[in-house]
DNA sequence: GTCTATAAAGAGATAGAC
DNA sequence: GTCTATCTCTTTATAGAC
């Protein structure tokens, strides 16, 4: 795969909602030439073919949220307001690229396929959230559940699911979107048995 | 759709191990007829392709659940022993048809993309927990998260990203399998903030 | 880098006999 | 219900000029 153009690579983007919506499988790549304005002639000079275009996107995208995310855990505070931040982070990336997600968690199987993208994912998702939950379990401001993976897995579930809602509810919703993140680490954090 | 024989119907989870790893789109419905032993004219005597010979053996395993999750949610004790008791029910089963559950996480797109699949899936994992919320919230052996359906989300996100990842991992893993429902569920009601 | 045209192969689906 | 054979169509991918 060459090096992209910014140029190309911000076009390829409006191929997004067609691609969330009738998945990869549906979509040809005469359409995503089409969508797009990049002659499909360029697309094949660029990438070796539909898959790759879309683990482009993928990738530029879990990069992002990664580098943001390292910038989230080295914030003031305790652990858990890291890890809130955190998740916030990955929630606010995902939201504002709700077809990019929706086609992500759509097709997770073609995603953990590709080992590069599985390990994007867990730059993006995983390792800061595993670091994080063994961090305040150490310092004592998270709960030590005794298995780290589990506990992410805790995290990271309700992050990805409820964006998998919002990606498939139709965009006519134009709810104030709340505080989504805010009010779903929250639940995280204080579980779902009465406090005490 | 014709009415499928029991005979067939068994025969078909045995193409499952390959759509699970290679996803169904690269799935040849000759393979699908090789692996199973079912003819593929036999195949399309039943079936329209192969996306509905999925779609049926999903039906089945979700229509399982939910049947399942009717009855934990029927048993003594409270609100969160109910709740302990769905999700131990949703796990167990999906862990059970470990194939089947990483082919249909891995195509959650294809999923919603079928609007009786969606319903399937609501009745066997959204709507069983959400009544559960709403009733723990109300007799006060749950916490009222104020939010039913993103509480859902709490519960359901890690369930299936759980399963996800032991889909994915190899089945060499033979490890005890501990008990992934017990923990996870706890970590669920108790959250990650430390108790006082 | 982009165009037009085309190869060419794959795979889904069916026909029609048994 | 099952078999063999085949059709047909789509879609990827490339060739070669500009």
């Amino acid at each position: 795969m060459r090096s992209v153009p910014a140029q190309i690579a911000i076009k390829l983007h409006q191929a997004l909602p067609l691609i969330a919506e009738q998945g990869l499988e549906q979509t040809k790549i005469d359409e995503i030439a089409d969508t797009t304005g990049v002659p499909k002639a360029t697309l094949y000079y660029y990438f070796s073919g539909k898959e790759e275009i879309l683990a482009f996107l993928f990738e530029d995208m879990l990069t992002a949220i990664a580098d943001e995310a390292k910038v989230a855990m080295e914030i003031e505070g305790t652990s858990a307001d890291r890890l809130t931040a955190v998740v916030g982070v990955q929630i606010r990336r995902l939201v504002e690229n709700r077809d990019l997600s929706a086609a992500l968690v759509g097709d997770l199987g073609r995603v953990t396929r590709s080992s590069a993208l599985v390990e994007s994912l867990q730059a993006a998702f995983y390792s800061p959230i595993e670091s994080l939950l063994i961090e305040g379990a150490a310092d004592g401001s998270l709960r030590d559940t005794g298995n780290p993976m589990l506990g992410s897995m805790a995290v990271i579930g309700p992050v990805i699911i409820s964006v998998l809602m919002t990606a498939i509810v139709p965009p006519d919703a134009d709810e104030p979107d709340d505080d989504v993140a805010g009010d779903l680490i929250a639940i995280i954090l204080s579980g779902l048995l009465p406090r005490g």
